[in-house]
DNA sequence: CAGAATCCGAGAGGATACTG
DNA sequence: CAGTATCCTCTCGGATTCTG
């Protein structure tokens, strides 16, 4: 038994945002629609690899987090352009840092060369 | 066919950070190593619900990308002392953005209280 | 105490075909 | 064009047992 005391059970608040951005593509998305408002097939074409299937699937999570709106155009052929709400614009900097860290990280990575 | 142009084809730097501090487990990890450095005990009960298998698994990875250091302490009974890299200190503003960003998204989110 | 080993289910993600 | 609908694989993570 002997639980953990209350001071041990700390509660991390990045969970909160990991769980918004995590996953394979919600990242790659959110940095896409940093550029600006993008219309679907245009968000498929520029990420390779991901499935419509996954697209729309990541794209339906991020709008009910209110992380990016989504516009339909009542037209044939069909035209949905999505963008970064409010909500979403906040995650810019968050995003940018992340870029930054990366980088430098992969530079270190490769600069070092000193680990096998 | 008409597969898209190289300008389009953009490639995301945020999936090398996501894909270190992605997951279920690694955010809290990290956050918890942020205050310091922690023995592997002491990380399973501050972490509410983490299994061994998993804790030890992710602090592997982590350990691989030189995010998180590893200290055996040779006697008994074991004692293992895990902490941020010089790497890892890195990565502390991201954690500290990322637990502000959330902390003012919850918040948002229950002021609001207009939508369905 | 700090793990390794094994088994297992759920869900994330992928491939393909179809549609208004 | 922008999705749905199925079906499938495969990894993530969980439960449990064992050990130096």
């Amino acid at each position: 038994m002997a639980n953990p005391s209350k001071a041990e059970q700390l509660f991390c608040p990045t969970e909160t945002a990991l769980g918004i951005i995590g996953g394979k593509w919600k990242g790659m998305i959110l940095w896409c629609l940093c550029q600006g408002t993008m219309r679907f097939g245009q968000l498929h074409r520029t990420i390779p690899g991901i499935t419509q299937r996954m697209l729309t699937k990541q794209l339906r999570d991020l709008e009910e987090y209110d992380i990016i709106t989504r516009k339909v155009y009542p037209q044939v052929p069909p035209k949905v352009e999505y963008a970064l709400s409010a909500h979403g614009q906040t995650l810019k900097p968050i995003l940018a840092n992340l870029e930054a860290w990366s980088k430098d990280y992969l530079e270190q990575k490769i600069g070092r060369n000193d680990a096998g």
